[in-house]
DNA sequence: GAGTGGTCTAGACCACGGT
DNA sequence: CCGTGGTCTAGACCACTCG
């Protein structure tokens, strides 16, 4: 009956917000569906979709056809996480970007790396480690495997002056990727690295990168102490 | 010229990713405009939109008013880690959630929460810590400020069988929040908590969530040694 | 100023999946 | 079966911003 306009599918986004929030739809209730809230906001249908599919991807609405929509149950909190390429990480910080290679070798990788890479036994792998520093001082180190099955060309790279980081990103299309955060206790080796000491807490990230089903390669990023990733959720600035 | 049907968004946008992928687009270069993609791919500019702007969301173009649209130079990899409720998270892996409040108090928090929250001097919150358990074992140590300026009726919960966690989720709303994520050493009080040991790799997440420009509660959440968050970016499967 | 993406509309058909 | 969301269309106006 309130013939008010809500024109904008934002300004419908935070209206049903609005009615999630005072509890006029509390979590797990269904919500009218998208006709009966187009004519109520006096806008098209399309309208109201735009805005409810947003909050569907954000994880605040649930959305099944036939079954309607409702507010989600289990409020999670989706957060996004970019994860940009190492040295605009750096660069990005106001520090200077320096980049060190420390080994390179054609190998059969440990069945640890194997497992993640989904390939069969006596696949070679290209093996390269290399050290990121921000204004001279270790920022991570970088351990990686390539599949040479998937990406031939890095065989003929040295990574002497480029990081396989970066050259793998420009050369070596992939459609989607796997990650994994964790806290580690850095080893005698990344101790020696990252200039800390044995047993010393250090952020990892685990990357594993596919082009459809074929794995492209496995990095493990550990981080100088003190690293951590910020992020946010939700809309709001 | 080739007049193929690409009638769904999702075909325009697989066709999009494949001609970023063989370096037709190579990063950096501007995409013909959505008008002229309509009419090669036979379809209606709205579809082309949809498409495309999906792939921005992804962070794989870049899209300007009058600029164009240009494929990213820096291709971040844009991961979505849902944050679900710690019971959630406990009994989705099939084992027991057990909650045990430690400590509950009103004070005034210590300059280093204070400053997260962004509330003035002199305010006082209420302090509660409390451990989850996972089949028994400890699984996280949950140690949170509630501000009470913004949630007063927190004050008269006692948090003995329901988590702070879980009663704000189901009666504050928030609107937004800040998360972090990074690896520390547990301190003596977390690694008699967690039945670890003093210096021992944790994983840690700070959050803070907000009403609008209200600040509800910072929480520090340690999680027993071995946790790791897992997720994926990218489209396909 | 003018080109580009951003959005809205009114209508239509379709695919999924509860009942 | 049949209601619901998912999507597409053709056209229109607007807002931003680059040149």
């Amino acid at each position: 009956m309130t013939e008010l306009q809500f024109n904008s599918w934002q300004t419908i986004q935070d209206e049903v917000l609005r009615r999630i929030h005072v509890r006029d739809w509390p979590p797990g209730a269904v919500i009218p569906n998208e006709a009966d809230l187009a004519k109520e906001f006096g806008c098209a249908r399309a309208t109201v979709n735009r805005a409810l599919r947003a909050l569907a991807e954000a994880g605040i609405l649930e959305r099944r056809r036939k079954a309607g929509t409702r507010v989600a149950l289990h409020p999670v909190s989706r957060a996004t996480v970019d994860i940009p390429i190492i040295r605009q990480e750096i660069t990005g910080r106001g520090q200077a970007y320096d980049y060190r290679c420390m080994s390179r070798s054609v190998t059969r990788p440990p069945s640890r790396v194997i497992d993640r890479l989904g390939i069969q036994g006596g696949v070679d792998c290209l093996h390269v480690t290399a050290l990121h520093l921000a204004s001279g001082a270790p920022f991570v180190f970088e351990d990686r495997w390539i599949n040479l099955a998937t990406a031939p060309d890095a065989a003929e790279q040295s990574f002497d002056a480029l990081s396989a980081n970066e050259w793998l990103l420009a050369n070596i299309p992939y459609t989607h990727g796997d990650i994994r955060f964790a806290a580690e206790a850095a080893s005698e080796h990344d101790a020696t690295v990252l200039e800390t000491s044995h047993g010393e807490p250090v952020f990892v990230m685990e990357r594993v990168t596919w082009d459809h089903d074929r794995a492209i390669t496995f990095a493990r990023l550990c981080y100088a102490p003190g690293y951590g990733i910020v992020t946010r959720f939700g809309s709001a600035p």
